[in-house]
This record gives structure tokens, C-alpha cells and sequence, in this order.
DNA sequence: TATTAAATGAGAATGATTTTCAATTAGCTC
DNA sequence: GAGCTAATTGAAAATCATTCTCATTTAATA
């Protein structure tokens, strides 16, 4: 049992999991955890970096079973960079509209969803159903623009 | 030589190419064509398959170079799945603002850009500027709607 | 047609992610 | 709190995608 990191995140995912009869086993509640401490979206590497300072020595695969899982209960969200890379984030609603740093990687909420106010129609028009949508907006916080 | 599958794209891609000082090899050129004949998105497997198709054996390194080329020129675009695939298309303007089928990862435009017309003031006052932005929407088509 | 830098192909190397399975643990029940 | 059981973990092996290397080939130009 582990009481030490205790926060909203953290009895939300607790709750999360019970109702799906999945355990809250120490190795997943790290990780939500770190997630929740960085204000950044982490790598995998980086989670599990966070993790094994946390409880020392921890395998990868956890690192990656833990986040699909929680991508599916919608705990967290799964980015993707211009390069490729896979980044995750608390979830903070329940589409992904983040404002990503390009140079520290940094997550930024955006306030209001600019896909929410589009209008759909033409879009139906061709037949097409919306079911979800992704945005991201790519640019540099104030931080890094300063440093630059 | 090539000139059995002369299109637009395939003049533009000449033409992009050789004002960088870079080749219109067999290669490219098909990888143009694949990518056009197809009104999908398409992985790398799937590009790599159509140019077999077309000249026999080819490398896939040549694939993942070609792509990675064009996406610097512009020609394509990279498209990430939910589930982290990567794809491919055609580019069809400055940003990348597509419906993706998830059944039949078929790609659709959608007329207007939804972030295009987004109050960036808000964002912009966090000290984030704004460089690019990816949208995908995520849906089904006509066509699967129907199947299914 | 000869020249030459650019590009390709094949396979090796790398790196990320997933799988496997024996050992461990969380969440029950008593 | 001890015992039970299914769920979970760790470690290593396996897999898969992607990149690199370098000898060979080719496109573009003269």
C-alpha cells in the first residue's frame, strides 16, 4: 500500500480501476503519480524514469502495459509528435486539444476546443460521421521563446 | 526513364525536386503515383507493396527515404493513427486537416480549417506562439457507415 | 557517351514495443 | 491478520519498425 502520493489524480484513477475490477497495484499508481507532477507529456522513458525513482528497479513492459491500459479507461492520453514520438499526458478531458512546446516538449491546455465550434456540416455532408478528433498545436512557449 | 504514369502530382514532384537539385528517380516517381492513385492514407508496407507492384523488387529503405524526403518538400504528409501507426498522404495544402476513416483509414478533406478561423488570442496569451497546428478528425465514411 | 554526385539495394544494426512465463501481489474471505 | 486466487509484475526473449552502411547503380549534365 502506498499513501505517500496521494492527490485527485491519483483516487480517480483508484476509483477508475476498482470499478473495472482491475487492481491498483504500486507500480500504477506511480505512474499516475508522475504524470501528475510534470507539467510536460513524458515519453515512456521518462515515466519509467519517474517510476523507478520512485520504487527503484521496475520493468518497461509495466511502464507500457500501465499506459495502454489507462489509455483505454481514458486516464491519460496518448500524444504524437511531428517526428513520430509518443508522448502522454493526464487526460484532461475528453478530447486531446493541447498545445505542445516543440523545444521542452511542454503540454499547455488551450482554454476552448477550436474543432467544438466548427461547423460539422459540410463535413456530413460527404457522408463522413465524427466520432472523435485530435488537436494539437505546435509552436513555443513563452519560457523557451525567451531562452532562444 | 518513366513516362507511363504522368499526372499532376507527378510533374509537381519533378518539378520540386529538381529545383532542390535532387533526383527523379523510378523510385520516387512511383511512390508518387502509388500515393495518388489511392484516395487512402497509406503505411509504409502498403506504399512499399504498390511500388513493388509497379517496378519488382525494391528496397524498403528507399521507401522510408523517399517519404521522409517528400515530407520535408512538402509533398506528403504524415498522419498519425490513435494507435501510433503511421501514414501517409498526399499533401493537399499547408496544414493537415483530414477525416480518417477508422475502418477503412480512407482520408477525406474537409473544406475549411476548424482552427484556421480559432481565436488564437487566448492561447497567445499565455506567451505560446503558435507555429503549426495538426487536426485530424476521426470517424467513419459513407461507405463503411453503411457496411457496417 | 563519359563523368560524377546522388540514389539504391541488401542486409546488418538499432531501438522501441510486445510477448512469455514463472514469481509476486492486491483484494477478497474468513 | 492469514490464506486464497486471479491479476499483475519482472526479466529476458521475441518481434517489429526504422535506420544505417557501403558497394553498386543511375540520373543529370556536359
Amino acid at each position: 500500500m502506498m499513501k505517500d502520493f496521494e492527490c485527485t489524480q491519483e483516487s480517480y484513477a483508484r476509483e477508475v480501476l476498482r470499478e473495472k475490477g482491475l487492481k491498483s497495484t504500486t507500480q500504477r499508481l506511480a505512474v499516475v503519480h508522475v504524470l501528475h507532477t510534470s507539467r510536460k507529456s513524458l515519453s515512456v522513458g521518462e515515466i519509467h524514469d519517474g517510476v523507478k525513482e520512485m520504487l527503484g528497479a521496475t520493468g518497461l513492459a509495466t511502464i507500457y502495459r500501465t499506459l495502454e491500459m489507462f489509455e483505454d479507461l481514458g486516464i491519460v492520453k496518448r500524444l504524437h509528435f511531428p517526428d513520430g514520438g509518443r508522448g502522454y499526458a493526464f487526460s484532461q478531458g475528453e478530447h486531446v486539444h493541447h498545445m505542445v512546446c516543440v523545444d521542452c516538449r511542454g503540454v499547455f491546455d488551450f482554454p476552448e476546443c477550436p474543432v467544438e465550434s466548427f461547423d460539422y456540416a459540410s463535413v456530413e455532408k460527404q457522408g463522413f460521421r465524427v466520432k472523435d478528433h485530435f488537436v494539437q498545436l505546435f509552436g513555443q512557449c513563452g519560457k523557451c521563446a525567451e531562452a532562444a
